[in-house]
DNA sequence: CTGTATCCTGTAGGATACTG
DNA sequence: CAGTATCCTACAGGATACAG
């Protein structure tokens, strides 16, 4: 990857190319939004469609196994009688909490500036 | 990407609802290394280009001129012989960085994790 | 309840060509 | 150099129906 071109801007940290990583995180549309529900604590896949008016089933459920598969949620089936499954976010997943607030704070003054609301 | 999220019901408090908000910040997907690459200082369209190599010149100002009407860009044209305009970091869009960094910390060791690259 | 399987659409983004 | 204008493709995501 070529940059450091010119002289006002230095060579930045290898950690700034992975950016491509770090958003296949966070990609999907409904992500960022799934992984604040479940940081208030387990939640069930019929309470996060309640939490997410609008997300259906198909992309909730992929966004899930997506997250799962990162090592981000937890799945846990209960073997209750009705079937239920748990999701969580794991150690990990959880770090992803103060990056997602930082976003929102900003993007909250940007709406306070633009006054669009 | 379809946004339409309206209103989210939850416990959670309404400040970190607005993820929709945040996502509109950083919604496209070379956004993240725009705002990144311009945290290293004022930088010119080509190289930008340079910087993040597959972006293409639509994308590129569509990227710029979209963060620039959010106020996270600036974008200043110098008066030279041949036209050259700089883009750099408002005071706002510099508070993207933490997050951004938060991001890439957690996408860094998903990828050792899974050792995926 | 918790998904999975299709079908369909909107739109972000790439390629290319052209302008000031 | 710094864009702009078209055209086109890929894929995320919605709707609906169906399954364990």
């Amino acid at each position: 990857m070529a940059l450091k071109i010119r002289k006002n801007q230095s060579k930045l940290p290898p950690e700034q190319c992975p950016l491509t990583e770090c958003m296949s995180v966070l990609g999907g549309a409904w992500t960022p939004n799934l992984i604040w529900y479940l940081s208030a604590g387990p939640r069930r896949f019929s309470e996060l469609r309640v939490d997410m008016p609008g997300i259906s089933a198909k992309i909730l459920t992929t966004r899930l196994r997506d997250l799962e598969a990162k090592g981000v949620v937890l799945r846990e089936v209960k073997p209750t009688s009705p079937p239920s499954v748990e999701y969580s976010l794991t150690e990990l997943g959880a770090e992803l909490i103060p990056a997602i607030a930082a976003i929102v704070k900003v993007g909250h003054k940007l709406k306070m500036l633009h006054g669009k609301d």
